[in-house]
DNA sequence: CTGAAAGCGCTTACAG
DNA sequence: CTGAAAGCGCTTACAG
């Protein structure tokens, strides 16, 4: 059976197709209703769904936006996934998602399907030094907006973030109120610029405090076979440790499962604090202290803006910064 | 600036746009070299990207998928889609993703979108009784393989699934040669045709061990939060179980959550089982023993057989059926 | 070896 | 109150 066409609602309802366009888009001012219901009910008749490619095509929207991830598997990704979709969804926008790992060659050529597919805009988490990916966003001129992960040279481009560095700072803080004194971090890859951006701020409150020591800085890589590798190489090199600074929660996770494995008691023996409050961080037992961030209201705030930006509405603010709130909960003491 | 068309490039070139789109596609075989290295090389100088809205429309193959889960936020599906994305990605697909919540409006919303947007097939994680959506599917041509979950009528249509009794099975004849008799089995909700199933796994396994006793059955949603509730929920009601079996991973987590929260050390005091083997079930400590499914194969497989569909070859199987396997770990004793 | 022309299914400016 | 016609950017059967 052949999909249905305005040119057979057109054919049955005795009118134009341009009438039926007409009353199916809601610029029916002037068409008498006798005809919009004739046109309804033909419509309902034949089951008809529209071709929105046909629509897009000469519309020049699709309807659609992209969202770039470094992984969906990782719960941080598909919680903002999730809250993008909604929003989107909202609006009656799809999305197409896309999975970089990090590789920017990947992402190329995913920023390059996505364009060809005509999406009206992208959500970009970007994976690394992404400079070209954004080239040829912007030499098409397709709107996008940067979440979570800073590219150097587009500080200014349309985005949304936490402030990374103050949220490690409020961690140290409190952990040095708690008497901590010897505070192990470990970073994310130095590939990204927010991993940068929290060592900063560990080493700022550290220095602050004078109980800075480079050597209790581990590189990890923001997942969860970081977190137990970095973990492991902590217990090789460090003797006699207060803390473990995770730069965020999947890391922590993974550490923590390492430490229990190991003997050690959480945080009688060791304290941990992670970041991020990713929903899982309250499954481990005991649950994570962390630097909460807003994981759903990042998500949608950077689709509202998308939408925005799509729509050459008046934007408020092109850089959208979430504050970051430690939570107490159960790995500090 | 307006983005480059085959016309602009056949302008350049002084050919046709025909000669243009033969060559780029492919069907080159009888054009002169100098004409294709002049294309080409035009190509290059205009960053010409094609418009595949316009190659959709003409073609009727959108190259996009949709996939339709529950939750992205749930790490079974999480896995699932990054399965299904990375083997789409491989074929030159993109996929649209979208969340029912296990809500059937919800889903037929969506299905009429994707419907609309011309994808050239997709992949259904059903949230429920899920006949409508599959109806709009067939009454528009549009491929579709059924994944995890089977739905009513539809046990014939394409699928990929996990032999759901069989797992249960296993695992209490495990549990039963580990000495437990009490075991206590919280499923999914009734609404889903794999509960179910689970289900009747166990009544049937613990009939033939004569200890089945029907107050030991308490009902769950497949959610963290609904492993947590349901595990409440048993506290208050039974005394002196020697085992849980969570019909899945996720819930089982928010069950250990709770038991450990109330002192119970696993598997001393009492044995935890899952299903599913998500990779977060080693993040636990002690990791989970469960009834593994090949997560990242069924994704896989459920892709390649849609692609199979989508361009009529033939197909082996049209409804492949994983077995799952017992995977012991740390919270049987 | 290459091109003119029709067609995919819509939208929209214009005319009446 | 309604329609004819052009156009969106491709593909493809056909002709030469």
């Amino acid at each position: 059976m052949r999909k249905a066409t305005m040119q057979d609602i057109a054919n049955k309802a005795g009118v134009s197709k341009t009438t039926v366009s007409m009353v199916l888009n809601k610029k029916d001012s002037n068409i008498s209703s006798a005809t919009k219901d004739k046109i309804f009910k033909i419509t309902q008749e034949l089951n008809y769904i529209p071709n929105s490619i046909a629509r897009s095509l000469s519309t020049r929207k699709s309807g659609t936006i992209g969202i770039m991830v470094p992984d969906i598997t990782n719960p941080f990704f598909s919680e903002i996934a999730r809250a993008i979709e909604d929003a989107a969804n909202f609006f009656e926008y799809n999305v197409i998602f896309c999975n970089s790992d990090n590789e920017i060659e990947k992402e190329e050529k995913y920023i390059q399907l996505l364009v060809s597919k005509l999406v009206d805009g992208v959500i970009f988490i970007a994976g690394g030094k992404s400079t070209k990916s954004i080239d040829i966003l912007n030499n098409n001129g397709v709107p996008f907006v940067l979440v979570d992960r800073y590219v150097e040279g587009y500080e200014n481009s349309y985005g949304v973030y936490t402030l990374n560095k103050e949220g490690i700072i409020d961690g140290i803080d409190y952990l040095y109120k708690e008497n901590k004194r010897k505070i192990v971090f470990v970073s994310g890859s130095s590939e990204i610029e927010i991993s940068n951006l929290r060592l900063d701020g560990y080493k700022e409150a550290m220095k602050s405090y004078k109980i800075y020591d480079e050597s209790l800085i581990f590189e990890g890589d923001f997942t969860i076979d970081g977190g137990k590798k970095a973990t492991e190489e902590i217990l090789e090199n460090i003797k006699d440790f207060d803390a473990i600074f995770y730069s965020n929660d999947v890391m922590a996770l993974g550490g923590m499962k390492v430490l229990k494995r190991q003997g050690y008691t959480i945080p009688e023996d060791v304290s941990i604090i992670g970041f991020d409050n990713i929903q899982l961080s309250q499954i481990v037992e005991p649950e994570l202290t962390t630097i909460g961030q807003p994981i759903y209201d990042i998500g949608k705030e950077s689709c509202k803006l998308l939408i925005d930006v799509i729509n050459e509405n008046d934007i408020h603010e092109k850089v959208i910064k979430f504050k970051p709130k430690l939570i107490k909960r159960g790995t500090v003491k």
